[in-house]
DNA sequence: GAGATTTTCTAATATTGATTAGATTATCCT
DNA sequence: AGGATAATCTAATCAATATTAGAAAATCTC
């Protein structure tokens, strides 16, 4: 490692130490107030530092927005995904939905200001950013179409059943929940189990 | 009716005209861009008036979100209680609860942005008008909670179901698909007796 | 149709908040 | 240490937009 990677190396770490700072307060205040309703002196403030600072690290408002968004996305996926992956090869297909839901709870309810801005800034999203977030928000459905698709075949879903609204239920059950649930009373695993239940066995 | 009366009239039906239209106006925008984003003026253009002569008929941006609001809530309230009165008493709580999702969704789906926009605005609601709202969002809430703790005691929903849970659920099914949901393929039909299934009868 | 009243428009005002420019401070390298 | 570079701050700028005031137009009453 040259001297001149090291200097690189020391300089980005600090600067990315404030940047962190910096997108952390605006995943939290984006997510809390809304795109719009989100002044960049609150973002500032949280941050710890000055509105005209931001712009030594991010271009706009907008960008700031992107790159929280992105994250968010991000997050997500990958921790379902490795959820699934953990399971190992042999694991049934309600069992694969079971720890997918779980994952998908678990992040977006529990401290992770990045994921749940996605969930809330879903319909604030401006034009310009918005088609390439709808392109991850597709991808992300597609993956758990995939397990849908899976269980069905795999005859652990009905063959009457519409598997895409089927999906589309329990994303709502799901997202619906970032509305309401507050930490304490009621715990995450025992929601996911709850909605993994209400799914395939209903109340009746 | 004195010729007093009649002038009065007659000026206030004018005047309710073009507030009526401005209330429209605003419901459409705010439900389509939220609050924050949606400026006075393009209120204005939608209803064909000036931003400033909004001020005539209401005091400020914040009071005409209120107003809208409370009228989303009031038709959502009003035609769910109606569609379920109108099965008569001899009706099974499955019966009426599916009559309550298709009244629910029916409005929130279909061309009411008075009642869209109380969904698509429901963390985005300044503080000082919040309280009220929760209110009424609660008290409607309530009204389900009656169904579903009838459905139970009737022996339609098993024991040991957690009905808040159940009904937690349902909102969630049925307040996302305004997220997704584009009229054409699917009628609004349809999807309600396919949510009111897979609550009570799961996919398995 | 004249005068009063209601409704709407036009043109300020005033504030807020994103963005920029230049000065200032901290950090790094030799 | 001292000069270069990076990071931050402060104080404009600039545009957007809610709100107000007063003029203009429409409507109503007699």
């Amino acid at each position: 490692m040259t001297a001149n990677s090291q200097q690189r190396q020391n300089k980005s770490a600090k600067s990315q130490r404030t940047r962190e700072r910096v997108l952390d307060a605006a995943a939290k205040i984006f997510r809390e107030k809304g795109y719009a309703a989100t002044r960049l002196t609150d973002i500032a403030a949280a941050a710890d530092t000055q509105a005209g600072s931001l712009y030594y690290h991010f271009d706009s408002k907008e960008q700031l927005l992107d790159q929280v968004l992105e994250r968010g996305h991000g997050r997500v996926a990958e921790t379902v995904r490795q959820r699934i992956e953990n399971l190992g090869p042999a694991a049934s297909f309600r069992q694969r939905l079971q720890a997918a839901i779980l994952a998908h709870l678990e992040i977006n309810l529990h401290h992770d200001d990045y994921a749940a801005a996605n969930l809330h800034l879903h319909n604030q999203i401006p034009e310009s950013i918005r088609q390439q977030h709808i392109k991850k928000h597709r991808a992300y459905a597609a993956y758990w179409q995939g397990l849908f698709a899976g269980a069905q075949a795999a005859g652990e879903i009905r063959r009457d059943v519409d598997i895409s609204m089927a999906r589309l239920n329990l994303f709502g059950m799901m997202n619906w929940s970032v509305e309401w649930y507050r930490p304490g009373r009621l715990d995450i695993e025992a929601l996911a189990d709850n909605m993994c239940r209400t799914l395939f066995d209903g109340i009746t």
